[in-house]
DNA sequence: TGAGCAATATTTTTT
DNA sequence: ATATTGCTCA
């Protein structure tokens, strides 16, 4: 396409290429970095410079690192890769996430930090049971001090690269007095101990390795030839300090970022890290990508406005040859259901396809929230409406208890030192080992300092415990010793069968009568099944500890609910932004600590969802959110009146439309300062957001179609994966309609009673200290009047602002 | 040992 | 408001 009539003709991987992604691929020697805007073709740029290094013959397939942060990353790399040079890409043993490189660095130099090769990967769950053990053991009082509080400051620690000796003077105070530090050494130290390490550790070790085995360090430095480095920004301090070890010999290092898309910096990362990258590594080539593939010129003007905002950034101009197309959509609603029903409503109209417009798939939309909670509403309304969606996040399929306990036999076969794994499963199912007898074995394996089977072994001959225990106990440990003997002549999968059998798991699930039962039980069916693609025990094991995802592929079109830190590197056709709403997004959290640092994260992450719209873009704000059970009235984020005017629409469903407030944003920092003098919203608001919904009583879609929705939920606590019907659309009526649950409010304005009339006189009957009545808060009193808006100290939904034709006269 | 109740945290985001 | 956790009592 730009490629001049008189050039030789490209290497296929080369002709779809801009000018600076060509930079990008082809300046091969030397370091370079590669600011990629959002929907610049970054991933192209990327996997098309390693198909140029190895097409070249620069390098082998082995002798390159790249790494990337998630596993559909890593995967994606991999296919595309794949598709351009072929099978090379197998020998491409260096593709992976910084965890997985981590641990395969690891379980070849293990002995080096005084583990085996073949350690277990714990999850955040033992974590947290192995640093309750500690903390009990030290007599700290865990609700003073919870583990989850330790648990954070290592993690911190160990993103920061930093071993227990190494932590800085003011590092163990914050938790216990003093106590982190030895805390940290103490867990470091049980980790050795039990054969295992953390996810942090992952990382960690392998630094340590590097730092202290200078043959260990030279070999890998000699090996890699070129190391690629995926979303740069996201990197934290052991991640960086183990690139720049890497890649100090052969200095091609090419790192490719967003300043503006650094969303993880409450994870450790660091955005220097990319910002200083020209430091770091003198002659540092730059290469910006800035021609937008993507997304129209509006929603690109609009994501470009709201960025603007930030400070000290490195600054790209994003740009696209697309045409102009709609502008982005801002739209104020009442509150979180009506969100929800107007969200609902507006992608049966894509569906249905309106105005002459094609109808839309459902797979080209997705809904964007900031936090998981907010995906309960829109769930609960499609359910009722029969709409297919799917939640990407929640619960994992891992993380479910009888997956766990499974993988637990498995691991404790595979590996006798993992406590963790024994205290998981010596009483499930039930063996009559109680705490006492479990309590016994502890003590009996700290005194002599083995692993927890080891000692129930030693046990055994001893008349510690008492007859039953001992008989039980026995055959326990007699069962792991026979099952490990069965590695050699039974595949992993036919194992993990004949142990859920052996141990009684598969019966006590079938004698269990609730209904999740039969859901585990499949379940553990497709975790056998999912074992059969793996060569060996060892390496499912991995997979399970460092790839937790489990897209269930499945072809019906499904609307995609989720986080926008989930969305990110993902495109969508049509994407609806809720919650914009100050509390919401940005985050209270946000707010009320972090300063201007967390603020500007916030806002990067409203750019990176923004930038994730491909045709049309609609963000939604409500006026009234339930948030801990608590109905708060709210107020428009920010973000949305840094929206630039030319690139919105604004569907003025309200009085006086936003705009109003859009303008008052910057000026006041009050998006209510312009509501003067009755006139503006109140009522007109009302009226406006009060037109039934041409949805209500639509609930009587064909049942199944709901059981749909809810067998896509992940679980979320309810083992829902494979148990349609079970959730909350058995107990959600088809054909109720809205207004049973929401009291009333959404009835025709005729029905509403005397709310509005009592209240409509120009509000003279209010003064301070009024008692008052709102249909949502109850009674409370007036603290404060500033034109028609109320601070009401409400006696039981505490301190709230609201609009004065809210309320009438209690 | 387990059911039932009360207290508590949860609502960022992930390997 | 809801889910999870821990605790008490049978």
């Amino acid at each position: 396409m730009n490629t001049p009539a008189n050039m030789p003709a490209d290497p296929p991987y080369l002709a779809a290429l801009n000018a600076p992604q060509r930079e990008a691929v082809t300046t091969t020697e030397g370091p370079v970095l590669v600011l990629a805007g959002a929907g610049t073709g970054k991933t192209a740029a990327l996997t098309a410079r390693l198909a140029h290094i190895l097409f070249s013959r620069l390098a082998w397939p082995s002798e390159i690192l790249s790494v990337t942060f998630t596993n559909k990353a890593a995967r994606e790399m991999r296919e595309r890769v794949g598709r351009m040079v072929g099978d090379a890409v197998e020998g491409m043993p260096w593709l992976g996430t910084f965890h997985s490189i981590g641990a395969k660095m690891l379980r070849r130099h293990a002995e080096l930090v005084g583990l085996q090769s073949n350690f277990t990967i714990i999850d955040t769950d033992d974590q947290l049971r192995l640093l309750k053990q500690l903390i009990a053991a030290e007599e700290i009082d865990e609700k003073r001090y919870p583990a989850r509080l330790l648990a954070g400051l290592i993690d911190r620690w160990k993103n920061a690269g930093l071993t227990p000796t190494e932590l800085g003077a003011g590092d163990s105070e914050a938790y216990a007095d003093g106590k982190g530090q030895q805390l940290y050494a103490a867990y470091q130290a049980r980790l050795k101990t039990i054969n295992a390490c953390d996810f942090g550790d992952l990382l960690l070790h392998p630094l340590v390795i590097l730092k202290t085995h200078r043959e260990v360090l030279e070999s890998y430095q000699a090996k890699f030839k070129y190391i690629l480095v995926d979303e740069y920004q996201d990197t934290n301090s052991v991640q960086y300090l183990w690139l720049r070890l890497l890649a100090q010999k052969h200095r091609n290092i090419a790192c490719v970022g967003d300043d503006d898309q650094s969303i993880y910096s409450w994870r450790g990362a660091q955005v220097e890290n990319i910002l200083r990258f020209e430091r770091d590594f003198p002659g540092a080539k730059i290469v910006k990508l800035e021609q937008n593939y993507r997304s129209t010129p509006h929603i690109l003007g609009a994501a470009s406005g709201v960025i603007a905002h930030n400070g000290g950034r490195l600054g790209k101009t994003l740009w696209t040859e697309l045409d102009a197309g709609e502008k982005v959509r801002v739209m104020g609603v009442w509150d979180g259901p009506e969100e929800a029903r107007r969200v609902g409503e507006l992608i049966e109209d894509l569906q249905r396809g309106t105005k002459g417009n094609a109808p839309v798939s459902l797979d080209t939309v997705a809904i964007l929230v900031r936090a998981q909670f907010q995906t309960r509403e829109f769930e609960d309304r499609f359910i009722q409406i029969g709409l297919p969606y799917r939640i990407v996040g929640g619960f994992r399929f891992y993380e479910r208890a009888e997956i766990r306990d499974a993988i637990a036999y498995l691991r404790l076969i595979n590996q006798p030192a993992d406590d963790l794994a024994f205290d998981r499963i010596v009483n499930t199912p039930k063996r009559g080992l109680g705490d006492k007898a479990v309590g016994r074995i502890h003590a009996y394996a700290r005194a002599e300092n083995i692993s927890l089977l080891h000692a129930a072994a030693r046990l055994l001959d001893s008349d510690e415990l008492t007859p039953q225990a001992r008989k039980s106990l026995g055959r326990f440990v007699a069962d792991i010793a026979r099952w490990r003997d069965r590695t050699n002549d039974l595949n992993h999968a036919e194992l993990t069968r004949l142990v859920l059998d052996e141990s009684g798991y598969t019966a006590m699930l079938q004698a269990d009568r609730t209904a999740e039962a039969a859901g585990r039980l499949e379940n553990l069916s497709e975790l056998a099944r999912a074992m059969e693609e793996y060569e060996t025990l060892e390496a499912f094991l991995e997979h399970v500890s460092l790839v937790m995802d489990n897209d269930a592929r499945d072809d019906a079109a499904k609307v995609t609910i989720m986080t926008i830190h989930a969305a990110k590197g993902l495109e969508y056709h049509h994407v609806f932004l809720v919650g914009w709403e100050e509390g919401v997004f940005p985050s209270q959290r946000a707010l009320d600590e972090g300063g201007n640092a967390s603020l500007e994260e916030e806002r990067r992450l409203a750019y990176v969802a923004i930038t994730r719209a491909r045709e049309q873009c609609t963000i939604l704000h409500a006026a009234n959110r339930r948030i801990y059970g608590q109905w708060t009235s709210s107020i428009p984020s920010r973000f949305v009146g840094e929206l630039p005017a030319d690139h919105i629409e604004e569907e003025s469903t309200m009085g006086g439309g936003p705009s109003m407030w859009r303008a008052n944003w910057s000026a006041t920092g009050d998006p209510f300062a312009h509501v003067g003098s009755g006139t503006g919203r109140g009522p007109g608001w009302q009226r406006a957001t009060n037109k039934p919904s041409p949805l209500q009583g639509r609930g009587s879609e064909p049942y199944e179609r709901s059981e749909l929705g809810a067998a896509e939920r992940g679980g979320s606590g309810r083992n829902a994966l494979f148990t349609p019907g079970l959730t909350s659309a058995a107990d959600r009526r088809p054909g109720r309609p809205d207004r049973a649950r929401t009291g009333g409010l959404y009835a025709p304005k005729e029905n509403r009673g005397s709310a509005v009339s009592l209240g409509n006189k120009g509000r003279s009957d209010v003064a301070l200290g009024q008692r008052v009545f709102h249909e949502k808060f109850g009674y409370g009193a007036i603290v404060e009047i500033e034109g028609n808006k109320l601070e009401i100290d409400f006696e039981h939904a505490g301190r709230k602002r609201v609009m004065d034709s809210f309320v009438k006269v209690g």
